[in-house]
Order: C-alpha cells, then structure tokens, then sequence
DNA sequence: TTTGTATATCGCAATATTACGATTAATTAT
DNA sequence: ATAATTAATCGTAATATTGCGATATACAAA
C-alpha cells in the first residue's frame, strides 16, 4: 500500500493504521514533552493546582504553559475544573492506569522472548 | 526565570528542565507516533524480524520505516543485531521496563488523591 | 463602573518532524 | 567480477510543534 496522491510529506497519516494504535501514539505524544512531564511531575507533587502556579514554577510564557495544558487536557492526562476565576487542575488517573497498563502488557509479552 | 537572548521559538530547550525530564520525555516522545506504535507492537507478535518484514507489514516506505527504527534505537526502545547482511530488531526490555516503573510510580502517587 | 486577576486564544517566527524517491554501502549469491 | 538483496543516508517538500508577546474573555473586587 502506497499514498495515492502526491500529498504525503511531513504529515503523519491517522487513516493507515489502526484507531487502537493512533489512539495510544496520541496519548503518548501528549506526554512527550519535558515541559509537559514537568507539570505532571509538579501536579503529582502539589496534588492539585492552578494555572498560575505552573507558571511560576517553569521557566515559561503563561501563553506557553496554557498550551501545554490544553494538549495535556485533551489527551486525558490532566482534569480541569473552573473555580471561581481560577481553573483547578489534576492529574487524570484513569487514563495513566491506561498507560500503566499498556506498558505492563508489553512487559508480559517481553518476558522469556530471547532477542537476536 | 526567561530566556535571555531572542531565540526562543520553536526550539525545545533541554536546559530548562532537568536531565530526569528531558530523558524520560525524550523516551516517550520517540513512542509517540502510530508507525512507531505499530512497529513495537509487531515486534511484540513475532518476537525478532528484520526491516524489510516490517515494509512489507506497513504502508510506509522502506527509508521511512528505517528512520522510525533509527529513532526507536536511539531512544533504547528496540535493539539492532547484524545478522548477515540484514539487522534482526527486536524489543529492549530495558527500557520499557523503565517505562512500565515510571508509570506505575504515578499511579502509586495518585492513589488516594482527591481532585477538584 | 472600573480595576485587577486568571486563563485562553491569536498571530507570528523558527525549528522539528514526517514522508518520499534516489542514492550509497555492505554483504551474499551467481 | 557482477548482480541481487538489505538497510542506511541524503536531499527535498510539506506539515507540525514550540515559544513568545499581545490581545481577548470572564469573573471578582473596589
């Protein structure tokens, strides 16, 4: 199988594999950001948290803090919750047991494969 | 804290956060992409195979394919054998272990954490 | 009503990523 | 020696991501 059409650079193309695997991949590409792993390592600190006190803590924009938990947000990994003007936010637990999971399996699957 | 000349965009800048971060992010950043996905997980089903397997198993070109294992290899994912005048691939345990400890540590701390 | 606080969004610039075909390099087979 | 096979690398084009400042929005306080 091969793109039909010249429109295939630079773009990576969700319908040529499985929705289980563009769904995890996104998940995971969510989190592959020092910037975003350092506000989950900060949430799992403080428990819970405003945007403001991210800002704080990383040496970023609040424009850029506020995109990194937009992206967080919509691959479930944090939980955001309006508070009066503030927005209160969490880690999402359910959806890291997912990834648990996910690397659990892989784990199982690994074990007693002798590697080349 | 701020950048402290005029390149700012675009860029990743690893100094901003801690070796920690930017190792494990570097990790799963290298995951976060469905081809790459897709590899692993034909990894996990046939145990060992070479790149040409996984051509004939993607709809991806032969040099894109290898880039992905390239990027995979790099961030200790897979392992590459010569064998011949092939390379057998397969799953470095490793690090997925890492992986699987990483997120089990989280979950551990979020455990018993109430959110907003 | 105006001011302040908190956060999101917009527009921009720069770099990174993804994908391809073509080529190269290295090994094996003829 | 030549041809075939396997995989990596190069060059290129297009899209995605990252970051900022500026602005917009929404609510609370004065």
């Amino acid at each position: 199988m091969r793109y039909t059409n010249n429109i295939h650079m630079g773009i990576t193309r969700a319908d040529l594999f499985t929705a289980e695997q563009n769904h995890i991949a996104n998940i995971i590409k969510a989190l592959g950001h020092p910037a975003r792993i350092a506000i989950i390592e900060y949430l799992l600190k403080v428990n819970v948290c405003i945007c403001s006190d991210i800002v704080e803590e990383l040496p970023l924009a609040q424009s850029t803090i506020s995109q990194h938990l937009k992206e967080l947000k919509n691959a479930g990994l944090i939980k955001g919750n309006i508070e009066g003007t503030s927005i209160c936010y969490c880690i999402d637990e359910k959806t890291f047991g997912f990834l648990k999971n996910y690397f659990g399996g892989i784990m199982v699957n690994t074990q007693n494969q002798k590697c080349c």
